[in-house]
DNA sequence: ATAATGCGAAACCAAATGGTTTCATAAAAG
DNA sequence: CTTTTATGAAACCATTTGGTTTCGCATTAT
């Protein structure tokens, strides 16, 4: 058969994208709540906020929920975990190199130098190809 | 004295939604390159590719370095501790239901249940309001 | 000196985005 | 039953986005 027909359209990256949308989840975060309450925290049109909702929902982002005649829409985490694996790609840079600046900014006015940093072991590994993650 | 002048004018959240930029952040990971060459990787003109890196270098993921006639650009990943801090803040999520669900499905066969999992720990926190991050 | 290469700026264009206002409908309240 | 409330759909609009082609300017190669 063939497929609900409904192709997402919107990914995670895109919904973070926009200041409103991100604010939209910390506020969905931490309460279920109906549309006109929600839109109630923004300045612009209960219709824009509505608009906003349904691309977050796209990205799977909320989950909408109808009660009386109200919708309630709640955060829904779990695509943020693409977003996560996302930047585990680049974790190698945190793993060393926040540890060698680290050392780094303790060493302080311990070092003889002029202050400019020597930034050797920061960039030991650039040039380490890598496969696709 | 006034700063630089030159506002952002693109974040991260915008950089990084564009799925060709995240392409190239891929590639420039891996390696420092020149335009020509970097653009000979995507189905558009060296010049829209070109726009893609600008777009890159305001949100600060990426510098460019000249090298007599050519541009050389290498990631810079120093901005995504902007988004790793982002998603830090629903860290809880995955803190609290990633170890009920690795619990969960370590007990196995230890179970003597019909196999449907249950959820109630891992929903556990689900309206526990939290603080601005 | 002349030609070829590498690159960004400019002008242009179609489509997507983020907003608006108006309208239709369903549910609750009077 | 009539009115009010909650919401999404539709039509519309300005701006941004992602792409193109053309052009000009340095820099390297012949």
């Amino acid at each position: 058969m063939a497929d609900g027909g409904a192709l997402p359209k919107h990914d995670v990256f895109q919904a973070i994208a926009d200041p409103t949308r991100r604010k939209l989840l910390l506020l969905l975060d931490e309460r279920e709540m109906p549309v006109t309450a929600i839109s109630s925290h923004f300045p612009m049109s209960r219709t824009a906020v509505s608009k906003h909702l349904r691309i977050l929902s796209d990205a799977g982002l909320v989950k909408e929920r109808k009660v009386g005649r109200e919708t309630r829409y709640r955060m829904e985490p779990e695509p943020l975990l693409e977003l996560k694996r996302w930047l585990a790609y680049f974790e190698r840079y945190w793993e060393n190199k926040m540890a060698a600046l680290k050392r780094f900014v303790e060493a302080d006015d311990a070092d003889g130098s002029d202050g400019a940093p020597d930034l050797t072991v920061i960039n030991q590994d650039r040039d380490k190809p890598r496969s696709e993650p």
